[in-house]
DNA sequence: GGTAAACCCGCACCACAGTGCAAGGTCAAG
DNA sequence: CTTGACCTTGCACTGTGGTGCGGGTTTACC
């Protein structure tokens, strides 16, 4: 199967298949005489697993240590369960952090429409955020 | 006042201060015979305005346009209002992907504590997160 | 006058996940 | 045999918010 092939099964386009080869997340296919990459029918499910994995929030780089584990022959089952833990402990750090972020601007926000423009002074830049601290 | 004395100030690294200059979030201080920075004591209030608005959520770009309008004499709440509008709008989408991707990764999790790795096949990286498509 | 700390500038570099381009080679159809 | 689609490579660039380094000057203190 050529590169356009395969874009065509995963809906990726070929700048990303071969950033995703530089990177270590596809093997190097076999190439035909003149060069061209001759990938395996399976490279359409590598593919397709890269992406699950990143949807659901690992960095490329975990996804190649799945691989890595993976193509050793091992299973990485134990790996994927640290790293899913890590990444659901930052989803709920961010999650937190936004949620305050939210709760300040809409604090924000309130001050904004309180104020009239003629008074806030040319002192402070804008009252409305300066106070946010 | 010199650089120094304003990091001391603000918390902020020296080279995080010329970076605000070099970028137009502060306004290139008067110098001395020597070509030191001399800033006027309102810097300090000006970086932590800076930082205030950061906080909040504001990119430094959208931090700078404040200023800019500020800085021209007009009051910018109006279009502070605006930017906090749609980072407020941003924050809840962020929010509502943030929240899909935890319940899809505590599935992945569930599926992990079920799977005994003998039944996880080598056909498969890892089934728990190819079954999450 | 010597030394250490503080300051100057410009350039290069970090993560992250790609995208875009130029210049060239190959393959299939007409 | 030509045209056009497809493929190759490497390099540079995107955005965001800075950090780090090297080489040189100035200031402060003893």
């Amino acid at each position: 199967m050529r590169i356009g092939q395969l874009v065509t099964a995963t809906g990726m386009a070929t700048s990303t298949l071969r950033y995703d080869e530089r990177t270590g997340l596809l093997p190097a296919p076999a190439r035909t005489d003149a060069g061209y990459r001759d990938y395996p029918t399976g490279a359409i499910d590598r593919v397709a697993f890269v992406r699950s994995a990143q949807t659901a929030g690992l960095t490329l780089a975990q996804v190649a240590e799945i691989l890595v584990i993976r193509d050793d022959g091992r299973p990485p089952c134990a790996h994927v369960a640290d790293l899913v833990d890590v990444r659901l402990a930052d989803i709920d750090r961010r999650l937190a952090d936004l949620g305050r972020a939210r709760t300040e601007l809409r604090r924000v926000r309130g001050r904004l429409d309180q104020l009239d423009p003629a008074d806030c002074g040319p002192t402070d830049v804008c009252s409305a955020i300066a106070a946010a601290r």
